[in-house]
DNA sequence: GTCTATAACTCGATAGAC
DNA sequence: GTCTATCGAGTTATAGAC
């Protein structure tokens, strides 16, 4: 977007309709959102909403695109390296764990719209260079036929080790009640867990 | 409910409404669902859900009562029952997965009702007799003191296995995207899961 | 660009006939 | 119990003044 550049960052107006659009969105869903909610949150008049992105639906897409857009890339450069396989899987866990923790509402917010309107979601929000995981197989094969690593399936290993890191952020509230916590021991438990995965997955990972 | 005792099951309007609004709800959630949508699915009139459930809240509060009040049971009959450890958590990822497979639509509906109105799903809809993961802490602890597993905390041990059963439903596009699968594929991907998750935390709980 | 006012429409809920 | 008709609130979106 050349338009954002000729102006300053972070308080043109537009740019404040975008923020609050990402903060109410990503917290109550397309449908639970309104327009007036957002013009409130942005302080400004819900006829600029319109005016800056026609409709609710264009504003929407428009933060969607941008949470994925941000997100893909991260997981991206981490699976597609060239690094060894148990320093990427340490690093992958690391960076996946922190990232969700700075922003803990994406994960749900991504997960409700695939599934809510998967074609809308692979059409008009989806880039088209999606991280490829092959490079990754052919690694943990590898590993397997040299003897360094049990034998599993590395498909199974990858949605087991992002099981792991998104899946407590997700279901944050019911994990707190089946364990317990308050929301500081929480904060603790999920920080906690990158060490314990990586270990969990390590030790899962015995020849 | 004794008045659902004095007529066939299934087929009365009640039923009906119910079993419509079942699906609507879990397919769309609580603000994406319409009372119309509810009404032409079950092949009656509009007039007559307010008639039977008197608001959508109360119809949804039923809805959501009924399915959690099947989910809990099941795990909490597990996670507190006498079995060793390695068959209790065996039968744990057998069953759960199970129990999703059956209802992939399940998970992600409790996990938006909580994350967007805590305050309901405890006052409301929550059973009083939640599963007591205790039992099964020192369970675990026993096992780590006798140097037949590795040591590990017992709260991410069952935070690990939950995950590892739940997040590939809930996030079963996404899943589908990166691994490149038809809907057949992952079907059978999530059958072997219960067998490859097993194996994966057996390995990791290796001593 | 930004605002007020309002049109156009959708949705939950009710009234009232049968 | 079940239906049709309609109300009233709330929502997206636009018109038009400044």
């Amino acid at each position: 977007m050349a338009k954002r550049e000729s102006q300053a960052p972070g308080d043109s107006t537009e740019q404040k309709i975008f923020d609050a659009a990402h903060e109410v969105f990503t917290q109550k869903g397309m449908d639970g959102a309104t327009m007036q909610e957002i013009a409130d949150h942005a302080g400004i008049n819900k006829a600029l909403l319109h005016y800056y992105y026609r409709t609710k639906e264009k504003l929407y897409e428009s933060v969607a695109r941008a949470i994925i857009g941000r997100a893909i890339p991260a997981i991206r450069q981490i699976i597609e390296s060239e690094l060894p396989l148990e320093e990427k899987i340490r690093r992958f866990i690391d960076a996946y764990i922190g990232i969700i923790s700075r922003n803990p509402f994406i994960p749900l917010f991504i997960i409700s719209e695939v599934n809510k309107h998967p074609e809308r979601f692979i059409n008009s929000i989806l880039p088209s260079d999606l991280p490829k995981p092959q490079f990754f197989f052919n690694q943990v094969e590898a590993e397997i036929a040299a003897g360094r690593i049990r034998p599993v399936r590395p498909q199974h290993l990858i949605v087991n080790v992002i099981s792991m890191c998104v899946f407590p952020f997700v279901g944050k509230p019911m994990m707190r009640m089946l364990l317990g916590m308050s929301s500081g021991e929480m904060r603790v438990f999920l920080e906690e867990r990158k060490e314990e995965v990586t270990q969990f997955v390590m030790a899962a990972l015995r020849p």
